[in-house]
DNA sequence: ACCTGAACACCGTTCAAGT
DNA sequence: ACCTGAACACCGTTCAAGT
């Protein structure tokens, strides 16, 4: 049997729900599929690369249309729609934050953008983005609520020093 | 030749800092003791204790002694010994966060203890204390100046909550 | 009590050879 | 172009047997 590209990935992500990162192993993958282990090396690089795309593609499904508001506000949103990506899938804040290692920007970059269009200084745009990202990724599994309590704590950091008076 | 089980600790604080985590296995551990890699788990249950034990003795290495200030000040105090605990080894940060996955408790009760005492409600200094051992975990290998920018962050919007009328 | 020797059940990756 | 078959160089863990 022949898989596109875009096969495997969707059949890596069922493997990662059905066992999680630890069990979405190349050999576990490729059996799934029904191939050798060795034939998913002519579709990525390696395991680094294929874990890369598994990533993308979930972040892809949990983009949404950008819309015009306040800027603590678009923040937010794109806080909690990085977060409820990732918690459709098993252990998708580990698999995110291992793949982010290797390329921070993709992640990071709607959130300083919205940072500088709300006039925070570069610093402050990429510092601040940086944290709210990892702020995300590091409470995948907190409650809700306490999500919220948390997130709030670095909005009213940046509401402090972007906007000093308001 | 006999190892006690805080010579394979510190042989392996030893092995972390040469080849960094991915080559803490447990055969490089036993082959730089001279020892069958069975042996270990005569002082170890297993991998995830060896780690455990670890991290316990580098967060160890990196106490201070309580002194009286601020509650602030605590805090950031307490943040910056972790960082630089961790930042004394290789992939410090990843070891403990590890660990910390496993026993978050030992790494955030002295930052709540010291949020209750300066009058945060529960829910507010559980919540806190963990955004801030996590901002710790997550920006281990970010330049002070930006640690310092982000932790402020933090620190700021508890100010904010813990005294609304400062 | 502590360690050896040897095995078991896994990994990721490579590559000649087939189709 | 894509996959098989088979190997290579690793892992963590277990356990009878030795001392």
């Amino acid at each position: 049997m022949r898989y596109r590209r875009q096969d495997v990935v969707e059949r890596a992500i069922a493997v990662l729900d059905e066992r999680g990162i630890d069990g979405l192993t190349m050999r576990k993958l490729a059996a799934d599929l029904g191939v050798q282990p060795g034939a998913l090396y002519h579709h990525f690089a390696g395991k680094d690369a294929l874990l890369q795309a598994v990533a993308d593609e979930i972040l892809r499904r949990g983009r949404r249309p950008a819309e015009i508001m306040a800027w603590d506000a678009e923040l937010q949103l794109l806080c909690v729609g990085l977060r409820d990506a990732m918690r459709r899938h098993r252990d998708g804040a580990l698999l995110i934050a291992q793949v982010h290692r290797a390329d921070a920007e993709a992640l990071e970059q709607p959130l300083r953008a919205a940072l500088g269009r709300a006039g925070a200084a570069d610093d402050l745009a990429r510092v601040g983005a940086r944290a709210l990202v990892r702020f995300v990724l590091a409470h995948e599994d907190d409650e809700a609520v306490d999500f919220a309590l948390g997130l709030g704590l670095l909005l009213d950091g940046l509401r402090q020093r972007v906007s000093p008076s308001a």
